[in-house]
DNA sequence: TTACTCATGTAACAAGTTACATGATTTA
DNA sequence: TAAATCATGTAACTTGTTACATGAGTAA
């Protein structure tokens, strides 16, 4: 208790997670699944994820073993105290209560100001956006891995409520 | 269309959304907004606002004027230039669409491999934390401003299906 | 007048981004 | 072998953070 741990970013206890539930990845490999990730709160941009290893590494929370490829790349686990301070991240209930940072309700408020026929235009593209990335996850989630799915489902319920939220908009006038 | 205007970020969007409801504020006006209101998605940080104002201002998108009160501190409005940005930011439906990032929702994928009894207290820590937010949003928002609250209605509709997804949690076992 | 708060900023730092560099591996 | 792609990183930049400095107005 000597001194305060700092606390973990959003993108390091990402980081943490997908090491949790997949030991032994590479760098890339952990990269990758941002990458890959439809739903990407992050970009998996290099110059992100490497410093973020090298970081949990430089304070043990992850612990690297020389690599299984030929490449010789590092693979990564969490030690014991990179469990304990992934835990404590995922039960850091004041930072996962926070609403997060939402485009669309940022913008909203604004929207009655535009004159109404960019108003209306946007809607309809909105909505289109909207059900596009609504269908590609339907589509995807019976095949998504439960932890992935949950992650899905909570997308989901946003989309759903952005629609509904334009329907009533165009209800309403 | 020589060179492409580079994009507002989101403070950026939202600053000329104040400055746009209320034209000629000072930049302490303006962070006073951020700084009160609770939705806060920025902190409303000195270190943010003021260079925000000056990047904005020195792209022509904000109009200074000598300032009204007797500090002499400039009031701000937007230009022609600074109109047209916004109503592009407004209307960027690709961003707006976004998911955003949700610090609940980055975390409740990794919540099952947290032993039984860490996952029964966050989830009673949570359903407090959240409770009391969406009972001060639903005491404030007769009286608030009707931009204002539809942020708010939003922010409320985040709230409650949160607490829907523990509700289901809790049955679930 | 002394202290407190308001208002305005700046400096040092943190942690992302994109774009580039580079060597290894695979494919044509 | 030549070209493409994979894997790993670094560098320069952007934009946010906290913490500090400082002067103006306000209250004791």
């Amino acid at each position: 208790m000597t001194k305060a741990r700092a606390a973990l970013t959003e993108l390091e206890g990402a980081i943490l997670g997908v090491l949790r539930r997949a030991p032994g990845m590479t760098p890339y490999a952990v990269r990758k699944v941002f990458l890959d990730s439809r739903s990407a709160e992050w970009s998996g941009s290099a110059g992100a994820v490497y410093p973020a290893i090298d970081r949990l590494a430089r304070k043990r929370l992850l612990k690297a073993r020389a690599g299984g490829d030929r490449r010789g790349a590092k693979t990564y686990v969490l030690g014991p105290a990179g469990l304990a301070a992934h835990d404590r991240w995922l039960c850091d209930a004041a930072r996962a209560a926070s609403p997060g940072i939402d485009p669309f309700r940022t913008r909203a408020a604004l929207w009655p100001l535009l004159p109404a026929h960019k108003r209306k235009a946007l809607m309809t593209a909105l909505r289109r956006e909207i059900e596009t990335a609504r269908a590609a996850l339907l589509q995807d989630l019976p095949a998504r891995d439960p932890a992935d799915a949950i992650t899905d489902r909570l997308v989901l319920a946003v989309l759903d409520s952005r629609l509904a939220w334009i329907g009533r908009m165009r209800a309403q006038r």
